[in-house]
DNA sequence: TTATATCGGACTAATTAAGTCGTATATATG
DNA sequence: CATATATACGACTTAATTAGTCCGATATAA
């Protein structure tokens, strides 16, 4: 089953809601949560990762929550998904420095090459489409 | 993560190596199983799977075993992964007949459309390479 | 001072993938 | 015909990942 992490759509809601909302100033995780019906303790846990990776911005506090700070254009799916430690690794051998350790049919196997073509292919689906694309697109 | 079953890597495995000692006759899962280190009973459910769906052929008894009923050209990475179960499903509402009663967000969503047309651009991506591409490319 | 937020780690539950086991059936061969 | 070898197939267990929950800490506006 290829799909992506429940978190990742959160994320893209989430970040949808957030700009959509900023004339408000700080959204906060109760109210993004009430509004699109995501869990509010895993909803948390990603907008936390979200502003650790600079996508958006926090201010604590009575009155607190979250900000836009990267542009929509600079949002790509991609970006959420290595924020939220997801990976697109189509077989366990896609990795840096790969070596025959990750795999015993290493050496001999023929499906590297092919794989690693498609997945690269797939990257550039998800790293060419950004949040602005998909908030332009309703 | 993004990734496809190992079962359909070792599905790809065994038509590449079932193809290849097709002078042989009928190729047993024990060979198969030996010669790419892959275990026996879960070899043996994929190969069951494989000649279901006509990929492969098998004859039963003594010497018995499984030969190639498909051309290498006809056997797409898709067809495998639709003959062992598997799905390129990105989101759960990605099924023949989408409705609300998959998802809650499911009338104002804005993610379906974009994430629909990268699925099926993936889709073309596995259903373009066939096996014969795949032994092509060694 | 208090109410409202984020911060962040640890935990549990649910789902899926991976692997195993047992029993039945088919068949080539001595 | 007996036997060894092979597929057929469903049930089961285990491992890995994802999804969701809980709790104590810190920050801050009012
Ligand atoms: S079988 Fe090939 S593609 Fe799969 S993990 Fe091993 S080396 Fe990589
Ligand atoms: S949030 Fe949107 S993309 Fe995700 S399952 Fe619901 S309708 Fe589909």
């Amino acid at each position: 089953m290829l799909k992506i992490a429940k978190s990742v759509e959160y994320a893209i809601l989430a970040v949808k809601y957030i700009h959509e909302n900023s004339h408000k100033g700080s959204i906060s995780t109760k109210e993004i949560s009430n509004e699109l019906n995501i869990p509010f303790d895993l909803l948390a846990k990603i907008l936390q990762k979200l502003m650790k990776e600079q996508i958006i911005q926090s201010k604590q506090g009575t009155r607190g929550g979250y900000s836009m700070k990267s542009k929509l254009s600079e949002v790509s799916i991609t970006k959420l998904i290595e924020a939220l430690d997801q990976k697109i690794q189509l077989t366990d051998c896609m990795v840096q420095n790969p070596s025959a350790s990750d795999c015993g049919r290493f050496d001999t196997c023929c499906l590297r090459g092919p794989l690693g073509q498609i997945q690269d292919k797939i990257n550039l689906l998800f790293s060419n489409t950004t949040m602005e694309e998909i908030i332009q697109s309703n």
